[in-house]
DNA sequence: CGAGTTCTTGACCGTTCGGTCCACCATAGG
DNA sequence: CCTATGGTGGACCGAACGGTCAAGAACTCG
């Protein structure tokens, strides 16, 4: 009944978070959203309203595109204590992109605005608890197949790994080369997820305990 | 010879550096120094140069500072690998204090300008290299002292540590509750630094370990 | 006590910011 | 083909930005 979208929203969108994960929020104004969008700011507004509330749009789509990610890394391989090592190495990225290193959007839109913007904070948090469960749910499954001892609490090893894959994700920050990198990550999933394989009852197929 | 200055070089940075860890370098205005500072414009300028260079300024003497606790912290406790475990704990501050949860500035800084000012960058690298070779030494010592297998290379245990530590930091950023990142900390100390005093050769002093 | 020098203050500058508004346009339904 | 409806792009706005500058104030030294 009128004229119709000459963009599709979701590119927009991702056009957008691309920015503000280069730049910031702070540092990103409103005629880089135009440059990168290829739109006007007429149309930028109507679809979005105003800059803080497109950055939250943007930031939504991020983290649960994040979790889908991470609901297929965890259920993907055989084993769940080596979806739970890949975790760890996940963020140096394929030496191919050879990328900027910019860390995660979700991490520097929290050390950003987490002072400032309470519902930043809020977001960040769910989204963290979030991610908690799903890891503590793989870490149940590593126990149920042998390949973590049974006693410990799951969401408490997911607690440290999350926070040991945030430290590597900041150090990748610093400038740290790859090599190095990969080596701490290495050494913490090595410490945090020893390998069980040895003392395990040898049955990998055990479903049921309790 | 002339008019001296009525402020105090040291407080004002202190008061910069407060500001700007509260609400990060872009979201930081002239105005908000020169109220922190109770400085005019032009004296802020005449003294230290434009914005970014006073930000500089202010890093640098945090980092500095950061530094000579470390040091403290690290040669203090009779036994070097307490000071290991205090490292991971630090993070999360007194209970007393209560103060907003703002994270360290070298590492807000580091996310927030790392990409743009290859400055910030360097000196962000830069200083946690010199921060793993601190840890590094006192891993070195904890290894001499038998609470340590002798065997490990300290460096590649001290950039587990650093990485865990950042990642203890940045969670707390997040908002998650004192209790629970207390956990996280000892769960990851206990893993990444193990208790050797059993099969340690007892050729040390040791005083007794509550 | 006067001259010289530095520091302080705040007015001022051009630019850029986020945000609004409106004239124009493309389309679908009648 | 015409009209109603929503999309588009850019002119425009006030405010705030970082930064400059000049005039006056405070001090030291001769």
């Amino acid at each position: 009944m009128a004229r119709p979208r000459a963009f599709d929203e979701e590119q927009v969108l991702q056009a957008v978070r691309e920015q503000f994960w280069d730049a910031g929020y702070a540092a990103t104004s409103l005629e880089d959203l135009m440059r990168v969008t290829g739109l006007g700011k007429g149309s930028l507004y109507a679809a979005f309203g105003d800059k803080r509330q497109l950055f939250l749009r943007a930031l939504r789509g991020y983290t649960d595109e994040n979790h889908d990610h991470l609901r297929r890394a965890l259920a993907e391989p055989p084993r769940a204590v080596d979806a739970l090592r890949m975790l760890l190495e996940a963020p140096i990225g394929d030496p191919a992109d050879a990328g900027p290193r910019r860390g995660c959007l979700l991490a520097n839109s929290t050390c950003e605005l987490g002072n400032a913007d309470p519902e930043v904070l809020a977001h960040a948090h769910r989204t963290y608890e979030t991610t908690t469960a799903l890891i503590g749910d793989c870490v149940a499954r590593a126990q149920r197949e042998g390949d973590l001892p049974a006693g410990a609490d799951p969401i408490a090893l997911a607690r440290a790994l999350l926070a040991a894959q945030q430290g590597i994700v900041f150090m990748s920050r610093t400038g740290l080369d790859r090599a190095t990198l990969t080596a701490t990550a290495r050494s913490l999933a090595a410490r945090l997820l020893p390998d069980h394989s040895g003392d395990r009852t040898d049955r990998t197929d055990r479903t049921d305990r309790s």
